[in-house]
DNA sequence: CGGATTTGACCTGCGC
DNA sequence: GCGCAGGTCAAATCCG
C-alpha cells in the first residue's frame, strides 16, 4: 500500500523566520517572536521543486487536490506579501505591525494547509485500504468458489473449539476452500464479486426448510452463507446489538448442556437474519453469539453509526487475513482474537473478545481454520472515531510491539460486548455480501445494525 | 389481551 | 434405509 507520509511534506517546508530575513531584515528582530507552529515556508521554489518532484514520483497523480491547495495558499501569500515588501521601510513601527499581520496570516494559511494535507492523507488511506480490501474479497470468493467442493484432509476436524457449532463435524466440513494467501486459482470467474452478491442475495440458515423463512436454493454454491460467532464475557442472557429478536426455538444441543437458543430478527416482516446464543462449556460466563444473514429492513440510526464504523474494520481485519500467511500473525497484537473458520457449509468467523491481548494465549484452532487476529492499526477506526494514528505509534505497532495504545484500546473494546457483536455484524456483511435490498445505512451493514443501544433486545 | 417465551414434535441432512 | 443431531414450527403458557 502506497504510504504517504505527511513528514514528508513537513521537510519541504521553510522557516517563515528565514524567509521574512530575505525579505526585510529590518524588522525581522520585532517579528521573531515564539511561534508554536512550525512554519511553512511557500517559496523556497528550487527546495520546493526538488522535493516536488520527489513526492510526484511516489504519487503520480495529475491532479493533485493538496497541491492544488498549496498553489492557491501560496497564491494569496504571494499577494500579501507583496503588499508588505511595498511598504517604506522608513517607517518601521508600521512596517512591523504589517509584518505582524503578516505573520498571523502565515500561521492561518499554514494550520489550513497542514489539516488538509491531513485530511488528505487519510483520504489516500482510506482509498488504498478499499482498493486493497475489495481485491482481497474479489480474491477471496473467486476461491470460494473455486473449491468449495474441494476435499481436503480431515483428520481432527473435530475440535471442541469450533465455537458454538458444537455438532461433530460433517463431511462437508471437509469441504474447505482455501483463504487468499492461496492465490491459485481466480482463472474462470470473470466477476466473482458479482457471482458472489448473487449467491448472498438470500440468506438463511442452513439446514432449515422453514416453509415460511425459506431463502434459498438447494442448488447454490454451498459459501452463500457466512456465520460470525462472536465470544464475550456476560452475565445476561442476551447481548444487546440494537436490533429485535424473538426467540422462536432452543436446543440442548450435543456435546454442550447450555441449551441454545435460537433468535430471529422481528424489526421487519421476513427479516433472515436469525442468530444463535449459547453459553461456553467450558466458561459459562462466556457467551457465544452467531449471527447469519443480512438485514432487509433499514436499521435505526443509533445501529448503524457504530456499524459503518466497524465494517471499515471489519473490512481492515479481512484485508489483513489475505495479504499475511495465518503464521505471520502469530506474534502480531490482537484486537480481538479473530478467527476464521472454513468450515463449509458456512465460512464462520469467530471473535474472542475473552482473552486479554496481553496474555494472549492462542486458542486451539480446527484443523483448516486461519487465526486472523485483527491488525493493530485497524485500531483507529473500530470506535468510529477515526482517530489519524501518528505515524510513529502506528510503526510501531506495525513492527509488533506492544504499546500502551495497544494495551488500553483493546482493553476497552474487550469490555464492551456491544462492540464485539458489531464487529461481527460488520464481518458479516462484508463476507456475506449484500442483498441489494437494503437501503443505504443497512448495505453498509447488513446484518445485524449493531450498536450500543441498551435493553434493544 | 397481545406479544413474547417455552417446549415437544417435526423436518432435513448426514453418517453408517 | 435407519438413526442421530441440528434447526424450525406451532400450540401452550407466561407476562406486562
Amino acid at each position: 500500500m502506497e504510504n504517504h507520509d505527511p513528514r514528508h511534506e513537513l521537510t519541504l517546508l521553510r522557516s517563515t523566520d528565514s524567509l521574512r530575513q530575505e525579505l526585510n531584515p529590518t524588522v525581522n528582530a520585532k517579528v521573531h517572536v515564539h511561534s508554536p507552529i512550525p512554519e511553512v515556508d511557500f517559496f523556497s521554489l528550487p527546495k520546493n521543486t526538488d522535493t516536488d518532484n520527489n513526492v510526484n514520483q511516489k504519487q503520480p497523480h495529475q491532479e493533485d487536490p493538496h497541491h492544488r491547495h498549496t498553489n492557491v495558499l501560496k497564491d494569496l501569500v504571494d499577494t500579501a506579501l507583496n503588499l508588505n515588501l511595498t511598504c517604506p521601510t522608513s517607517d518601521l513601527s508600521k512596517s512591523a505591525a504589517k509584518d505582524e499581520n503578516l505573520r498571523i496570516l502565515l500561521n492561518t494559511l499554514q494550520k489550513e494547509l497542514l489539516r488538509v494535507q491531513e485530511e488528505n492523507c487519510k483520504l489516500k488511506t482510506m482509498l488504498d485500504q478499499i482498493t486493497k480490501n475489495y481485491h482481497q474479497l474479489q480474491l477471496f470468493v473467486a476461491l470460494q468458489k473455486q473449491k468449495p467442493y474441494q476435499k481436503m484432509e480431515t483428520n481432527g476436524m473435530m475440535c471442541g473449539q469450533h465455537l458454538l457449532d458444537a455438532r461433530p463435524r460433517t463431511k462437508l466440513d471437509a469441504k474447505v476452500a482455501s483463504f487468499p494467501d492461496d492465490t491459485s486459482g481466480q482463472e474462470g470467474h470473470p466477476d466473482p464479486v458479482e457471482d458472489a452478491i448473487e449467491q448472498s442475495s438470500s440468506q438463511s440458515w442452513g439446514s432449515s426448510k422453514s416453509p415460511k423463512f425459506e431463502e434459498s436454493k438447494p442448488s447454490e454454491l454451498p459459501f452463500k452463507k457466512t456465520r460470525v460467532s462472536v465470544r464475550a464475557r456476560s452475565e445476561a442472557p442476551l447481548i444487546s446489538d440494537g436490533c429485535q429478536w424473538r426467540k422462536y426455538g432452543q436446543k440442548i444441543a450435543k456435546g454442550n448442556p447450555c441449551p441454545r437458543a435460537y433468535y430471529r430478527c422481528t424489526m421487519a416482516v421476513g427479516c433472515p437474519v436469525r442468530k444463535q446464543v449459547q453459553r461456553c462449556i467450558e466458561d459459562k460466563t462466556v457467551l457465544i453469539t452467531t449471527y447469519e444473514g443480512n438485514h432487509n429492513h433499514p436499521l435505526p440510526p443509533s445501529a448503524t453509526a457504530m456499524a459503518n464504523s466497524t465494517s471499515a474494520a471489519a473490512a481492515m481485519f479481512l484485508s489483513s487475513s489475505g495479504s499475511t500467511s495465518a503464521g505471520a500473525f502469530s506474534s502480531m497484537p490482537y484486537i480481538p482474537m479473530a478467527t476464521l473458520s472454513a468450515s463449509a457449509p458456512f465460512p464462520t468467523i469467530t471473535l474472542d473478545m475473552t482473552t486479554n491481548p496481553m496474555q494472549l494465549h492462542r486458542v486451539p484452532s480446527p484443523v483448516f481454520t486461519s487465526s486472523l487476529p485483527l491488525h493493530a492499526s485497524t485500531f483507529p477506526q473500530l470506535l468510529g472515531h477515526p482517530i489519524m494514528l501518528p505515524h510513529k505509534v502506528t510503526h510501531l505497532l506495525d513492527q509488533q510491539q506492544p504499546s500502551f495504545m495497544t494495551e488500553t484500546m483493546t482493553a476497552a473494546i474487550a469490555s464492551n460486548p456491544n462492540f464485539t457483536v458489531a464487529l461481527a455484524a460488520a464481518i458479516s456483511s462484508i463476507i456475506g455480501g449484500n442483498d441489494g435490498n437494503n437501503n443505504n445505512a443497512a448495505s453498509v451493514l447488513p446484518l445485524n445494525g449493531a450498536s450500543i443501544l441498551p435493553g434493544s433486545t
